[in-house]
DNA sequence: GCCTTTGCGTACCAGGTGGTATCGAATGTG
DNA sequence: CACATTCGATACCACCTGGTACGCAAAGGC
């Protein structure tokens, strides 16, 4: 492609900033519920006319899906990281409830798991992202419980897939509660104890 | 006090039926979301005029209140006649898992989780309501651990408080994912396996 | 017959939503 | 210089929200 240069700069220069607007969309979706955060709260917050966000992002549904795809790469690759780091079973499950449980950026919950709540109220892009990153997340536990599986560190009953959908929702069920500003210690004792079925 | 009587017929009489608008009210709010029924969807449904439904309720907070409080007296009774039932440890757990899992009424989610899950979005009645049930529903959980070690069925490590907030949120799941119309069956398997920490 | 009392419903209110037409400002190009 | 081009912002759109003012209908009391 040709247009990959910065962009001919032949009329008005541009003053928008859409890597700010995005952090300021980010934020204001993480710290509440995305359902409850309007287009118009976001231009004030990000000092920005309405017009000019939409030019950048076409829709509403646009900006949530740029702001969960940028939330995503910069902050779920990190339990990625975690599930696809090779470590044994009890390893890994104890970085996954340190995380969820510990990690000061679920202080206020996950922006991808507030929007899977809301599902119904995402635009078509969005909760397509939405659907993607979630089957992405249970393919990750399964190929990880498969593993471990392999090396014959856990052979008990339930399917991979059964158990994948199981640490996947204890997960978020641990990470979701934190947003309401419940106890983490409690919640870091819950997970512990949902997450203990994969013991002996 | 004398005014228990079907007050004095003095005016026009009215033809509005606030057991009808509660009952169609319910079944909108636990259908759907209840964040997304407003007053003027409920009025449409139940065929009558806004004014009437704000001189019956006072508020759209007044008429949440009203439809989750004849919620919890018609369906959420029920879970606490099994948690109160005295049977013993194992039969109340797997009620509780029919219940969560199987019962027809769940299959589009409980109304006081939905409500629960959107509580920054009810008026103040409401909200306390919920608080109330919520409390409720885990003192009762705790009471029922209880009298099991009591019985000595059981003597695991976590506290009864513990527990009980840990069987609550974990029946809580399950009823919630009954709604985004997941398989039953696995719902039932995943709920199992989370209570299954209780078994031995 | 009137008058009071009560309830119902139309038609309205202010405020917020997502989204856009339009005009002016700011640049490079001829 | 004038022009095309690109961007920004005001000011608007239709629609929906919770909530209400007010006039009319339907009854009992006198």
């Amino acid at each position: 492609m040709s247009d990959e240069k910065p962009t001919r700069a032949r009329g008005r220069p541009r003053t928008l900033d859409p890597d700010h607007v995005l952090k300021v969309a980010i934020d204001a979706y993480w710290r509440g519920d995305p359902a409850d955060v309007s287009v118009n709260a976001i231009c004030r917050l990000a000092g920005v006319s309405k017009p000019s966000l939409y030019r950048e992002f076409g829709s509403e549904d646009g900006l949530t899906r740029a702001a969960l795809e940028r939330y995503a790469r910069e902050v779920l690759t990190d339990v990625f990281t975690i599930v696809q780091s090779g470590r044994g079973l009890r390893p890994t499950l104890d970085a996954l409830i340190d995380f969820a449980a510990g990690d000061a950026r679920m202080e206020t919950g996950c922006l991808f798991y507030k929007m899977r709540n809301g599902k119904h109220r995402l635009g078509p892009e969005t909760r397509q992202l939405v659907d993607d990153l979630d089957a992405g997340a249970r393919a990750a536990y399964a190929t990880f419980f498969e593993a471990c599986r392999s090396a014959g560190e856990w052979s008990e009953p339930p399917p991979v897939e059964a158990a994948a959908r199981y640490l996947s929702e204890q997960v978020a069920l641990a990470i979701t509660q934190r947003a309401s500003s419940e106890d983490p210690a409690q919640i870091r004792a819950s997970l512990a104890l949902a997450l203990s079925v994969f013991e002996r």
